[in-house]
Order: structure tokens, then C-alpha cells, then sequence
DNA sequence: TATTAGCACTCTGTCTGTTTGAGTGCTAAT
DNA sequence: ATTAGCACTCAAACAGACAGAGTGCTAATA
């Protein structure tokens, strides 16, 4: 069988009235709503039909239909209108996502956003910081026998540890040590130094400092892996309630109970494709068969990858989220993509870089 | 009338019951598993009394007595017994709690082990920064025309923000300001620095320095603003659901729609007392009316406090569960409580601090 | 006089049967 | 090819019956 034109103008009609209702649309209801001149009967007809493709199924003998995960993915693929933003919105993202934040605040910005547009739950990955550049590191006194190890990286993050050290230090130990480290590891990736083994290296070209690199270093590659991780922003959890899928505790539960598992979430968010991806029922992970899920990928510095996303039911304003996370990831994009005037000026400062690639 | 010795006895096993069954308990299923020689028919007389003297409630005619707000609080003042902490979680305790981390890690941790241990809702804030000390500012050299400023605090946190400049700098320039500035404003409360008007004076001591001044200053105070905020880490509320009092979904939703406002929240945990609080019902706020909260202060350097709080319905474990809090946050005192040895030798380094008071 | 047994009464929750409404599928008429 | 009509199905809503757990009161008891 074939999908007519007509069978098509129904199965959107039924798709559409299903998404707004959470209830199954029957042939009756359908022929009034959408006045497409034809009688129930007739759309009765084709909806037998629409089932024995696939399309749409059939949650008990007498009950409307419910279009299918297959119904939903051509939706996704063909029918799928992209939406202008409103005004207001369009405002309020450059009010609060305008100035220059670190990127986890932009992350949690941009959930709370998506949240309130959407009404489900929201949330946006930092970038891991496995794949950013080294730019520059400074170990700088703190306190006696307190050093704080800071770590600058290309993508605009700036990390930094106190360390407590067993011996003194002089101002000169640690300036040359900056040094050393920032001249053996600037451009090298987070991920490369801890895997292939720079440490050592790096003890044997600072051997001449005596005991302070067995403290240091150490904490080093600690804030390194604490590098690594994405954080995970959630928002809108409480939106659940007003949808009626979830109107009894057990559904409730198991979306909650998924959400709250951060790290299987982060997992699944930076395990995904990028670009816009829109993952429907039985396309998603066991424990989201289910659900519906759209993310797409924002960008540091053109190369480091967050991600932001929503979840749902199945039924899902399809166009309207899209375009909202669409609208939102180039955004911010585009607001750590403002590169300054790069005319690299040697400056020698202490354990300043000598050359570099900084955008913020 | 007068709380006999019997009262006491009969009350102290109702709330008991009630809190492990979440049932009312009747007075023939209290002489039976509680066995204290008398027949229900005197239990349901002493019961009655009860009710009189405001510690019992009836939810209708033929159901069971539940526990008054009032008779929870004679509980907690008078009968609850303080639990030992197994030794499992002490080990957990102290091998997740025990390196010395940032104050953001330790109170995520607790809030998780909180989180597990009650089965309840659990979170943890940070201390405000507004009473913390300024250790020293230091302005670093990141690359062309971006620099970072970072702050140091007597609580052991240390901020920076990255800042693009619209001139140049010279090394000269920065470790200049990073002086003048430590100089200025060591030693005061990051409060005091934004209330009283400080800029005035750094502007002036820093006019020699042309226009850095002008972009450095304002971003100095947002980052000082910022650390006025405490974070709220949350843990457990998917838990809720194994709860009978949260069975219904309306029920679900407000104690996780109230949650949810972390603002709300945190300015609640804020404003109560220091040490082990617990309020019950009608002592909380008009949206806690029919929960307890459990929350105590931590502290951090001895000054700074931070709180752990778990919030479920009235029937708590109040014991075992105030015993896991007190726990826990003197853990996390004496944990922020190692103190090097502080034999002040005056270092001179860029930016260093001239003589410091510092603690992690 | 304090305690207890006994009994009538009350309320909730569950179970069952009935009705109603929305829907389908099929067939025969258009 | 389309539609009207009709029998049939199922879920949800409703009402009545019943069991269970409880109370309160009264009268008997130690």
C-alpha cells in the first residue's frame, strides 16, 4: 500500500490533534475538527489503513488511534514546520545569555530557558574538557606552605587547586616551575597529558626544585581529571506533573528516577550525534523507550562540545522545541565565537604565555 | 489534665508506629504490638485524653489516632533517643568526605550520602562568601588584552574571572594592580568591600595605571557579587515517591515543585538558626506546613557556615536522622579545620601576601 | 475506682454490576 | 469510491453492597 497525499493529511491531522491532547483521536472527532470533507467512515478507512502500515496503533478495540514511532519519525522527518521565536524570547536569551559568562553559567542559563519554553524537563552538558588545549599554567603563592595550581585551557576555562606542600617554596621555585610545566605542556589536550604518561617527563625537568613537584604535581593531574568531567544543569523536573502521561506516581517515578541518575544522562547526552538529533521511542536506550528526546550541540571556541537538550513524552511540539534549541545553541555559539584582535605581542610576564589562541 | 507516666508510654508508641507504618494506629493493633497489659478498650480511654489535650488527631470518625504537630514536638524535645552511627558509614563518611576538597564538593558529597542514609530529600549550601576575608587579588596574564582576576579568601575558596580587556596591558601594570589592590583590600569582608565604596579609593590609587582600571574594577566587583551566592546542592527527591504521603501526584508535585525553587530554598536555610534545628509542621512556612525540616550548620575556617538539611513528611526518623546530620557536619568541621603551621616568613612574590592567616 | 468486655455505630476501601459514551468494523446503499 | 447505518467493544463513571478497622459508650468486673 501507499501513502496518498490523503492518507498523509490524516495521519498530520491525527499526529497533531494527539500531540495538543495526550488523548487518541477517533474518526469522528477528527472529521469535525478539521472539516477535510470526508465523512467518518471514511477516515475510519484510511486509518485501518494507516494501521496495517505501521502508522498507527490501537490501545484497546474501541478506543481512537495513537500514531506510532513510526508515525512520529515521519512527522519529525516531513511535516515538521520550524517556528519563529517569539520577540520576548529572542529578548530575553540575549539579556541573559548576551554577556560573557563562564560556560557553566551559560549552560544553566540555558536550561532554565529551554525549561520555561517548553514545559518539560531541560538540561544542557558543559563541555568536557578532555579535548580543550592547555594554554598556560601558574603555580602562585598563596599562603606559607599553600600553593594554588591554576589552569588556563583554550576554551575560556580557568581551574585552579590549593595545595598544601610539605616544605617551603620560594616565589623563584614556583615561577620557574610555571615555567617548565607551561613550556612542556601549552597545546597539548587535557586528555593527552593524562594518558600518555607526561609526568614523568615533567618530574625529571623539575628535579632541580627539589621536593616542591611531589606535592604539586599530583594535585596537577588531579585538577586535570577534574577537568574531564561535563557538568549536567537540569531544570523543570516539576513540569512532569502537568503532563497527563505522567499523571500517575509509577510514570512519574520512572521519568524522575532516570533524570536523577546524572551521570547515565550525561552519558547519554555526550554519547549522542551532533547537530540537531531527535531521538523518538524505540530509537532511545531502554529506559527511555518511551520518550522523546531533542538535543543539539553548542560550541566553545568552535570545537568543544555542550550539549542541551529535552525530554518528554513522545508527544512533543516537534517544530516548536527544535526551533527554540536551534535558536538557543546558535546563540550561544555565536556569543564564544567573539574573537578579539590577535596581533601576538610577546609578552614576558610571569609564566605568561608566549603565544596564544584565546577566545572568549 | 496531666500526662501520666501511661500517657507518655501509650503516645510514645502511637508516634513510633505511625512513623514506621504512616497508617493511623488503632487502639487494638497498638495493644498488640506494643504488649503494655492493658486491653484496648483503656487504651482507646488514655487515647481520648490524648486527643483533649491536643496530641492526638483522628483523620475521621472510625480511623485510627495520628500524632499532633504538638505531639511530635514533646517527641523530639523529650523522647527521641539519639542513634549510633554504623560503622559503614562512618568509613563512607570519612573516605568521601575526608580529603580536604573545595567547600562546593564536600557539600554536594554530603548531600548525597544525607540523601542515601535518610531516604529523604536532602541538600546542602554553601557558606555565603559575604563574611569571608580577602587573602590577596591577583590579576594574571592570560593572553593578549585578557587577563584574570582572581580572588583568594580566608575560607579557602578561590575565584577568578576571565576578563578581556579593550588596551594593553604590561606585566608591570598587572603585578602593580594586583599590589595596590591586596594592599587595599586584605583583610576585609568581601561585604564590606561592596558596601562601603571602596572602588573610589582603588580608582584613585590606581589612576597611574591609565585605563586598565576602567575594565578590570567592574569586573572585580561582579566576581565579589558572586561569591555572595551560596549553592544549593540537592539530592534524592526521585526518593519522595517511595513515601505514602507523596502516593498522589498532587501531593508529589508540591513537595517537588517547592524543591525545585532553589532560590526560595536556600534563602529559608539561610535565615534559620545556626546548629541542630528541626521545625515540624506548623513551625515551618506556609508551603511546609505539613513537613518537617532537619537542617544544622556547618562551618568552614571556623566562621562561615554552611547547612545540611533533610526535608520529608512530619513523620520523620527524627533520631536516627538528626544523629546522621550532627554527624556529619562535625565531620565536616573538623575536616575544614586542619591548620598548617603558620610561621608567618614574609615572602615577596608577584602579588604574594605579605602575611596571611591562611586555612584549608 | 480503674479496667475491661461487649455492642452499636461509623467510615473507608474494595468489589461488583450497570450505564454511558466514544469508538471501531462491517455491510449495504448511494 | 464514499457514506450511512448498525452491531459490537471497551473504558470510565457511578451506585450499591460488604468487609474491616476503628471509635465511643455502657455495663460488668476486680
Amino acid at each position: 500500500m501507499e501513502l496518498s497525499e490523503r492518507k498523509l493529511r490524516i495521519l498530520q491531522a491525527i499526529i497533531g490533534d494527539f500531540i495538543s491532547s495526550a488523548e487518541p483521536v477517533g474518526s469522528r472527532t477528527l472529521s469535525k475538527n478539521h472539516d477535510m470533507g470526508l465523512s467518518p467512515a471514511t477516515i475510519r478507512n484510511e486509518m485501518s489503513d494507516l494501521e496495517d502500515m505501521g502508522y498507527l496503533t490501537h490501545p484497546h478495540a474501541s478506543a481512537g488511534r495513537v500514531p506510532s514511532d513510526k508515525a512520529y519519525r515521519l512527522y519529525v522527518d516531513e511535516m515538521m514546520k520550524t517556528h519563529d521565536i517569539p520577540e520576548e524570547l529572542k529578548q530575553r536569551i540575549s539579556e541573559e545569555l548576551g554577556t560573557d559568562a563562564a560556560p557553566d553559567e551559560v549552560a544553566k542559563k540555558a536550561a532554565e530557558i529551554l525549561s520555561d519554553m517548553t514545559n518539560m524537563i531541560s538540561f544542557a552538558i558543559t563541555p568536557s574538557g578532555r579535548e580543550s588545549k592547555l594554554l598556560y599554567v601558574n603555580v602562585l603563592p598563596v599562603a606559607d606552605r599553600t600553593v594554588v595550581i591554576m589552569i588556563v585551557t583554550d576554551d575560556g576555562k580557568i581551574n585552579n587547586t590549593a595545595v598544601r606542600l610539605t616544605t617551603d617554596y620560594t616565589p623563584e621555585n614556583l615561577e620557574l616551575m610555571s615555567k617548565v610545566m607551561t613550556h612542556n605542556l601549552k597545546g597539548k589536550t587535557v586528555n593527552d597529558i593524562l594518558t600518555m604518561n607526561m609526568v614523568q617527563t615533567l618530574e625529571t625537568d623539575l628535579r632541580s626544585l627539589a621536593s616542591l613537584p611531589q606535592t604539586v604535581i599530583p594535585s596537577f593531574m588531579q585538577t586535570l581529571e577534574k577537568m574531564l568531567d561535563s557538568n549536567l544543569y537540569m531544570e523543570g523536573y516539576s513540569k512532569v506533573f502537568s503532563l497527563p502521561e505522567y499523571s500517575e506516581t509509577d510514570k512519574a517515578k520512572e521519568i524522575l528516577s532516570l533524570v536523577e541518575k546524572k551521570d547515565h544522562l550525561t552519558n547519554v547526552l555526550v554519547n549522542r550525534d551532533d547537530g540537531l538529533v531527535i531521538t523518538i521511542g524505540d530509537e532511545n536506550s531502554d529506559d527511555m523507550k518511551d520518550m522523546a528526546l531533542i538535543t543539539a550541540d553548542y560550541r566553545v571556541n568552535g570545537k568543544l562540545v555542550g550539549k542541551l537538550g529535552v525530554l518528554g513524552p513522545k508527544r512533543m511540539r516537534y517544530g516548536e522545541i527544535s526551533s527554540v534549541i536551534k535558536y538557543l545553541t546558535d546563540n550561544i555559539n555565536r556569543s564564544f565565537e567573539i574573537t578579539g584582535d590577535e596581533d601576538d605581542a610577546d609578552k614576558e610576564a610571569t609564566g605568561a604565555p608566549e603565544e596564544t589562541e584565546f577566545e572568549l
